[in-house]
DNA sequence: GCTCCCAGCGCG
DNA sequence: AAAGCGCGCTGGGAGC
């Protein structure tokens, strides 16, 4: 009954939801409280976990290098939630810590909270579920909502109520309705967590959850790594393409006789081109230099390329931390297919040009960038036992100019720059079926190369006659789209669900895109926690860019660290394609532009 | 002032 | 009838 009373001093406080608040006064310190709490977490051997964020700005509650954790909620089946306002007692938790690391912990979105407990207190649990992880496993592909309350309510059937998560939790003090959300936030964490946990089982699901679940704590560690940045470079390259962006902005205005044009508006643009008689369905840049006149044209492209490279340089430097580094988040599951999605900032589209100049090892320190060669090709022949291409791959070949020569008809030494080019569009193309139409466009606007529709047919024939494999491995793709069929799975056994309402087109790219690039990316996946668990102290991962990964090592290691990253992506690959050999470049440079 | 969608474009 | 796949960010423009 005492679990009803309400003290208002003190430092705990018990109300008729049910959780324990622990508040202790200023200069009380909370030790023992924290020590008991740690004891039943051991005892327990798992803690469901939530915190409740705020940062002065409006994004900066989101940011552990920018705000502050004001609530830290925990839970162990039987007993109350433990609700910790760290305001009061700080961020040194001592044993509660320890033992925080010790145990399973169960939370929903668990990079989130991992990440600012790694950055506030350092504690860094190891043994993880994500709820949301899990969720997300289960319904990769479509669109159900995956948010706490989404899941509570759909493998719980549990109601949502207010939600408080928008709330001021920098307040004074935080009001009963702010401390029941985040009691209730953890309150059935570990049902849901048991609950997912068997349709992960019964969906066959086991393995990549595996996979995902020890992946976590590795990304939270990347993220808390971050990338040290040229600052001063980069504001040289803003100001430069800022000024690019202008002078091509004023030349543009006179060109076509429009003053008050905003070449950034494609409506305006398009009826500005049009007044100067250029007319065109769109303004892209496809389009634009299929009538390219050599006056107008290369000005709006210079513009565009300005303009890009000024936002992004201007949002990389506002990314920047007080330590000097970016600490972009990734989204293990933020994609349909497995890949990791990128986000603030997304460092998995920055220029291949001097932008990338801008990520660089401090002092004494060497980045160790590798990339996989060609994977998704390689994985596609394994895939389709596509014995010509597995072949070549063997004998160390090069995939493209081998395609080229036959698919050209041509001795191997006779094959120009050119006709590589096209067949490494057929190659990466024609996989995941590009029709003929879309092969000119792609030769074209990727690889400045120009072929004819009858070309390109003549093309796409040819390489389907060579690798008559993968020939039969789209029929077959074809004949199971139209089947309807409702999933498709990686050899790792990730799943993409095909939405009901997909037509066959959309089902077959589904079926021969997922295995070959979601099949890649759990090959990459396996290989980050493999170097994550073998990297020497001091050493540790700061990126990956879907095939390629990069490692800030101390310069003395940089060599050891080299093979180590090489022989884990080749290991770890190769477990899932053994058909093919595997290859990696990896290099040791200071600017992640050199390699 | 805010939210939503679109076009356009960077990457693998 | 026609169709490469997978992302996130930005500014413009519409609507509330």
């Amino acid at each position: 009954m005492n679990q009803h009373t309400k003290k208002t001093a003190g430092k705990r406080r018990c109300l008729p939801c049910g959780f324990t608040e622990v508040r202790p006064p200023r200069g009380v310190s909370a030790a023992n409280t924290f020590n008991q709490i740690a004891a039943g977490i051991t005892a327990a051997g798992s803690v469901a976990l939530d915190i409740e964020t705020f940062g002065p700005g409006k994004k900066d509650g989101l940011n552990p290098w920018r705000g502050d954790i004001r609530l830290l909620s925990l839970k162990v089946p039987g007993v109350t939630p433990w609700l910790i306002d760290l305001q009061s007692t700080g961020y040194d938790l001592g044993d509660l810590g320890r033992a925080i690391e010790s145990v399973e912990v169960i939370a929903h979105n668990a990079k989130f909270d991992l990440l600012w407990l790694a950055v506030k207190t350092g504690i860094r649990p190891r043994r993880v579920f994500c709820t949301l992880t899990a969720a997300r496993l289960l319904s990769a592909g479509t669109k159900p909502g995956n948010n706490l309350d989404q899941c509570l309510e759909r493998f719980l059937g549990i109601t949502p109520a207010a939600d408080q998560s928008r709330s001021d939790w920098g307040g004074m003090f935080l009001t009963d309705d702010q401390l029941a959300y985040a009691a209730r936030d953890v309150m059935h964490l570990h049902d849901l967590a048991g609950r997912l946990d068997a349709e992960l089982g019964g969906a066959d699901l086991d393995t990549v959850k595996a996979l995902e679940m020890e992946l976590c704590p590795v990304v939270v560690a990347m993220e808390a790594a971050g990338i040290a940045m040229d600052k001063p470079r980069l504001q040289a390259i803003r100001d430069s393409s800022r000024g690019a962006t202008k002078a091509k902005s004023d030349e543009l205005r006179v060109l076509l006789n429009s003053p008050s044009l905003n070449p950034g508006s494609p409506d305006q643009l398009k009826a500005a081109l049009s007044r100067a008689g250029i007319e065109l369905a769109n303004t892209n840049e496809e389009t634009l230099k299929a009538s390219d006149d050599g006056t107008i044209i290369p000005v709006i492209l210079a513009l565009r390329g300005a303009e890009k490279a000024a936002q992004q340089a201007e949002s990389l430097i506002d990314c920047i931390e007080g330590d000097g580094r970016i600490h972009g988040r990734f989204e293990p599951t933020g994609t349909d297919t497995g890949r990791f999605s990128s986000k603030s900032p997304n460092l998995q589209n920055i220029g291949r040009g001097e932008l990338r100049e801008c990520f660089l090892a401090p002092a004494g320190s060497r980045l160790v960038v590798a990339d996989y060669s060609q994977i998704e090709l390689r994985a596609a022949a394994a895939i389709a036992g596509e014995a010509k291409m597995i072949e070549a791959y063997k004998r160390g070949d090069d995939l493209h100019k081998l395609t080229a020569a036959t698919v050209l008809g041509k001795p191997i030494e006779e094959v120009t720059k050119e006709d590589r080019q096209i067949s490494k569009s057929c190659n990466f193309g024609l996989l995941y079926g590009q029709s003929a139409r879309g092969l000119v466009r792609y030769a074209a606007s990727s690889y400045g190369v120009a072929i004819s529709e009858d070309e390109a047919n003549e093309i796409r024939r040819a390489f389907f006659r060579t690798y008559g494999a993968l020939r039969q491995w789209h029929g077959e793709s074809h004949n199971t789209a139209e089947r309807g069929v409702g999933e498709v799975r990686t050899v790792l056994g990730r799943r993409r669900l095909i939405p009901k309402d997909a037509d066959a087109w959309q089902r077959f790219t589904a079926l021969v895109n997922t295995p070959v690039q979601g099949g890649c990316a759990d090959g990459m996946k396996r290989a980050i926690v493999l170097i994550a668990s073998r990297l020497p102290v001091g050493a540790r991962l700061i990126s990956t860019v879907h095939d390629e990964v990069i490692v800030e090592s101390p310069e003395a290691d940089a060599e050891a660290v080299c093979s180590i990253v090489r022989q884990s992506m080749i290991e770890a690959m190769g477990d899932l394609f053994p058909q093919v050999p595997i290859e990696v470049e990896a290099g040791i440079c200071e600017r992640w532009s050199e390699k």
